[in-house]
RNA sequence: UGCCCGAUAGUAUAAAGGUAGUACGACGGUUUUUGGUACCGUUUGUCUAGGUUCGAAUCCUGGUCGGGCAACCA
């Protein structure tokens, strides 16, 4: 392939920085959640990112959880992080936690206070937050700054042993309370949490936050860009600020866009309350914008990396629109999936003209994308059929290529079959749907001489099985559910999930294997839920096929 | 109203002072035993006002709009 992609922002500074040899032609990157929650398609972004951009200048990616507040997090999020991030492709090159440098950062810390730049300060939370002033008036100066280089020392000391009750006591650092950005205004440092910790458990009770532990552990790894999202732009200041008071590697901080989907929602905060709430059925639901929710809607790993690398990198905020990710999984599918035959509302369909006990077994390839067709399966075929309730209408429109009186059709790789009359039942729906045949119009081997424009699906009555399928829609009504007045929860789509208890699938869905996809000719694509067993097998429907046929 | 980031078709994303291109979407057509796929075509864009320049999406200045920052969250 001589087709070029332009380089995005960072891979262009990347670049850069190999050209000047800054760090020795060396490339480290990390992927750094915080394991309070399930990963969802924007993290997939930053994965694909920071270890698409390792992988592409011959340097690696450390998975680093980013646990420093035991009270959020827990190991079921370390677990489930670490399978998504296998499951979309990606090998790290060390498993490392902010936590494994609890001992480090401490000492750290303590260098900052001996050089004069941190203090421990005894004031309140709302103290602290008036004494950092407003965006448009500088902070204040407490009496606590100016303690002594000792006193601090001991302080911090106490604090790491115990002596004091949460919220008692935290250590700043100490940078310029008039900076016109907020974070430079003498920013905490630690706090202390009598918290037991998912790794460290109960060694600990203070912690650091984000701004003392993050662009440390880039150091301590020697990270060389470190990729994060826009919102913490007005931190690399600080990030930079700690690293050279320090003197420790210096790590470079460069932010990107976040990825926003449509008629979805982003934030673990968000999708946490939807599991609690029962508004889904879990974090894996298919209808999450999660790695596992999309995993069990039946999106492969290539198709979300083919859209993490459509959607590009950038700084500027964006609303990508959901038809991306559908294309992309649709164009992985349409290659790999192998088609089957189900029928989801079904009416019955009786061939009047074909023998009543016969049964005959016609073959049908796997998939027409591919030369030879990977093979296929046998059909069995009688005189009785279900068919899609749509593909027939009582008084059809001029271009309708589907079952009418008086029209023809195909049946998908069988014969040729024109509908002659239908009957009702007392409701008024149309109950059966009377056919003949045409017995030189075998498929393969057709010397009919007709030619009709549609072809449809079906399934033998006697022979078919059944099975639930779960059709899904997007989860919110509208676009941007977190930018509409009220709750966003109010905007949730009520028809998001339709459960279909009883289709009629062909005998040989029976076999179908979890994990792969299916497509259901005309229907979609299809995957075995995780939850189907071979008593009652359950499809969920991946996506639609492209509906190119608007009606009327 | 302090500081910071950003603004290119409907949505994203290129063009590093020199032809505004690509993808998705939409629309139309050809092929088709999936109204799918494939292929072809059409459509719509540089926030604004100045300035620098032979030449500006790009550089400069002002404005407008969007986003972020004042958690003992990350």
């Amino acid at each position: 392939m001589s087709e070029e992609r332009s380089l995005n922002f960072i891979e262009e500074i990347v670049e850069e920085d190999l050209q000047s040899g800054k760090y020795g032609g060396r490339v480290l990157t990390r992927f750094p959640p915080e394991p309070n929650g399930y990963l969802h398609i924007g993290h997939a972004k930053s994965i694909c990112l920071n270890f698409g951009l390792a992988h592409k200048y011959g340097g690696k990616t450390n998975l680093r959880f980013d646990d420093t507040n035991p009270v959020k997090e827990d190991v079921e999020y370390v677990d489930s992080i670490k399978e998504d991030v296998k499951w979309l492709g990606f090998d790290w090159a060390d498993e490392l936690y902010a936590s494994d440098y609890f001992d480090t950062l401490y000492d750290l810390a303590v260098i900052l206070i001996k050089k004069g730049l941190a203090y421990v300060d005894d004031s309140t939370a709302e103290e602290i937050a008036v004494q950092k002033g407003t965006p448009t008036e500088p902070g204040t100066p407490n009496q606590y700054r100016s303690r002594s280089v000792e006193k601090n020392l001991q302080l911090f000391a106490d604090m790491k042993a115990g002596k004091y009750p949460d919220g008692a006591k935290v250590l700043r650092a100490k940078v310029d309370l008039a900076s016109p950005n907020m974070q430079l205004r003498d920013p905490l440092m630690y706090r202390i949490k009598h918290a037991h910790h998912h790794r460290t458990g109960d060694q600990w009770c203070i912690y650091p936050m984000y701004d003392f532990a993050h662009g440390q552990s880039d150091s301590i790894e020697e990270i060389t860009h470190s990729i994060c999202t826009l919102e913490f732009i007005p931190h690399r200041p600080l990030y930079d600020w700690f690293i050279e008071q320090l003197g420790i590697f210096p790590s470079k901080q460069y932010e990107f866009a976040r990825l926003n989907l449509n008629y979805t929602v982003m934030s673990k905060r968000k999708l946490l309350q939807l599991v609690e709430d029962n508004h889904v059925e879990d974090w894996d639901d298919p209808r999450m914008p999660t790695i596992s929710g999309l995993r069990r809607r039946g999106y492969t790993p290539a198709s979300i990396r083919d859209f993490c690398e459509r959607i590009g990198v950038a700084k500027r905020e964006n609303m990508i629109d959901v038809s991306l990710l559908e294309f992309c999984i649709r164009e992985d599918l349409n290659k790999t999936a192998w088609r089957r035959m189900a029928v989801l509302d079904p009416v019955k369909l009786v061939i009047t003209n074909y023998p009543i006990d016969k049964t005959e077994s016609l073959f049908s390839e796997n998939n027409p994308e591919v030369e030879g067709g990977e093979g296929g399966r046998e059909l069995p075929f009688s005189n009785e059929l279900w068919i899609e309730r749509d593909d027939f209408m009582e008084e059809p429109p001029k271009k309708f290529f589907r079952l009418g009186v008086g029209l023809m059709v195909r049946l998908k790789s069988a014969y040729i079959i024109k509908c002659e009359s239908f009957t009702k039942d007392e409701q008024g729906n149309v109950k059966e749907i009377q056919c003949t045949y045409i017995p030189d119009s075998k498929s393969g081997h057709d010397t009919s001489g007709i030619n009709v424009k549609g072809t449809i699906h079906w399934v033998s009555v006697p022979h078919a099985h059944t099975a639930e399928v779960r059709l899904y829609d997007r989860l919110f009504r509208v676009e941007d559910p977190s930018n509409e007045d009220g709750d966003f929860k109010e905007y949730l789509n009520p028809d998001s999930l339709q459960i279909i208890p009883k289709a009629y699938i062909e005998a040989d869905l029976a076999n179908a294997i979890p994990g792969k996809g299916y497509q259901f000719i005309r229907k979609g694509y299809f995957t075995l839920d995780k939850h189907s067993t071979a008593g009652k097998l359950v499809f969920n429907r991946t996506v639609t096929l492209k509906d190119g046929w608007v009606k009327k």
